[in-house]
DNA sequence: CGTGTTTGACCGGCGC
DNA sequence: GCGCCGGTCAAACACG
């Protein structure tokens, strides 16, 4: 063997590094612009699902105001997922879980963790009509200001490794710097990755032909306008920037 | 040892 | 008044 193969093996090695790592960021990105339909996704969810007072619970008539004292937002998840964790940017510590009468899957409670006598809490549990979705209830006012975390534990968007080894992009949360969190609850996606991680699917899901609201005209125009003024927004793209920073710093 | 989760017990509101 | 039900508490437990 010559030092000149040698020379030629080590340059490949390099190359082949040099690919993985531009594999990975190119996979962050995908992920990234993936999140933007996931965000169309569950906006449009919103509109679509009636407030959560559909039971005769005598608590949900607090609920008068959706977005500043009690709202919901839906988040898909693999449905072999037993967890019920939404990770929206905020730390939350479980204080009880219930089965419902009107829902097989349990209800777990959570409560604010991140600034002492917070008082918001949240209630997540799985829809009854689509056990891949879960519904997370916000209640309350955050006394404490946006998330600005350096933890990675807390970092918008976060790749889990699954017990099974593949990458589980359970969400992500896109929260603009200066928007107060206490009027509006962050906006949870799922970007799919946990199908799309496999070889055999490499069809990330956001692009697959069911997502829920593709086949009628009329979303695909509000979607269209949604997203392009999301790509208007200075502040969607800075959001999205710093997530692909931080994602890739780590 | 500190922190977070689990889970059975308990509480309070409401309908009958 | 009683029973049902959702929500909360707190002791036990797990984990790093």
């Amino acid at each position: 063997m010559s030092s000149n193969t040698f020379g030629q093996e080590k340059i490949l090695r390099d190359e082949l590094k040099r690919l993985r790592k531009e594999n990975e960021t190119l996979k962050v990105m995908v992920e990234v612009i993936g999140s933007k339909c996931s965000i169309l996704e569950t906006h449009l969810r919103e509109s679509h699902c009636p407030p959560y007072h559909h039971d005769s619970n005598k608590r949900a008539r607090l609920e008068e105001f959706p977005f500043t004292k009690s709202s919901k937002i839906c988040v898909k998840v693999d449905e072999e997922d037993k967890s019920l964790v939404v990770r929206d940017g905020y730390q939350w510590r479980k204080y009880g879980q219930k089965v419902t009468k009107d829902n097989p899957s349990p209800r777990a409670y959570y409560r604010c963790s991140m600034a002492p006598g917070c008082p918001v809490k949240k209630k997540v549990q799985r829809s009854a009509e689509d056990r891949t979705l879960l519904v997370a209830t916000y209640e309350g006012l955050h006394n404490h200001g946006t998330v600005d975390v350096p933890n990675r534990d807390r970092l918008p968007l976060r790749l889990d490794q699954s017990p099974r080894g593949q990458l589980v992009n359970r969400n992500l949360t896109l929260m603009p710097m200066m928007s107060p969190s206490a009027i509006q609850p962050p906006i949870a996606l799922d970007l799919g990755l946990s199908r799309s991680s496999f070889p055999q699917d490499p069809k990330p899901s956001y692009l697959s032909k069911n997502l829920s609201f593709g086949n009628r005209s009329n979303d695909c125009a509000k979607i269209e306008e949604y997203a392009a003024s999301l790509v208007r927004d200075p502040k969607f793209t800075e959001a999205l920037a710093l997530t692909v920073a931080r994602t890739l710093n780590n």
